[in-house]
DNA sequence: ACATTGACGTTATATTGTATCAATCTTGTT
DNA sequence: AACAAGATTGATACAATATAACGTCAATGT
């Protein structure tokens, strides 16, 4: 993934939204992008620390996740309470409901785009149930292909 | 859900395995059994606490939750960090992967056997991702039946 | 009787997340 | 420039969730 274009589409999204994507917001990103896993928010006021020599409060972080989140430009895994980039960020087409494959030796993270046809057969058969879904978010959980051969 | 039914089996389950469903144990199953909604640890302790009359410390609850959650009388909602005994203690059927459609509005939870046949998909495509599934679990928020119409 | 194991208590500590209020920076308007 | 209003961030405190480390005791099997 390519750091410096992701960062342009974000700005360029948050122009388009009206909101600013601001330095630290940036830098958060940034960090998120450039991390090959997905990080908790203290780790990431680490890493800010560490990359911008500059401390940062924990509280800060969680707003500017809650920020790109809001932006969907970071997903936050409820299995792992950890952070990470969205994959899609310098895709053009319109980001599906995200399906995030975990490896839970290497912590390594696929996020892919579920055949749409099984989301839409999930969906009925949630309705058949009587439920309305909201976002079908879903973290599965196993082994990466290296980490299967070891 | 018929709470000394779903005991009973408990007992017969842990009999089979050579584990022992001490007193503990079985009031912490009892109070999820009891349960409308899906409980924290901390909130199991409480609950102990009034209905029995005796402190339990939370260290306890936590290690009962996971031997309970070990011989699959219990999960856990990693999307909420609360616990809920399973809905198929009494069923005979083997018990499938778990799937959870969780009401973000009034908190009920109803376990559902999704379509095996979706299943199988879900797995289907998840391996052409060369991924191993281990248990995939699904929690799938949004609004109960009831809360729709509100 | 003895060693081993498992269950539970106790205490401390780590990790994750939220509430609150103050300070500062932007932005638009006068 | 001066000001008001709102957004952003800092700072501090605290709550909620979870694990580590070590001790005690009872059950179990030899
Ligand atoms: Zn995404
Ligand atoms: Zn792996
Ligand atoms: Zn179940
Ligand atoms: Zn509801």
């Amino acid at each position: 993934m390519d750091t410096e274009k992701a960062i342009d589409k974000a700005e360029h999204n948050c122009l388009e939204h009206g909101v600013k994507l601001t330095p630290k917001r940036k830098s958060v990103l940034e960090i998120l992008l450039e991390s090959k896993h997905p990080q908790s928010a203290y780790e990431i006021a680490d890493l800010y620390q560490q990359k911008l020599a500059e401390k940062i409060p924990a509280m800060s972080v969680y707003r500017m996740l809650e920020f790109l989140i809001e932006q969907g430009l970071v997903h936050k895994l409820a299995s792992t309470n950890k952070f990470l980039a969205c994959s899609h960020i310098t895709c053009t087409h319109s980001h599906k409901t995200p399906q995030f494959l975990i490896c839970d030796n290497c912590q390594t993270v696929n996020e892919i785009g579920i055949d749409s046809s099984l989301i839409a057969a999930l969906e009925q058969s949630i309705s058949d149930n009587h439920f309305k879904l909201s976002s079908p978010q879903l973290e599965l959980h196993g082994l990466c292909e290296a980490c299967q051969t070891n």
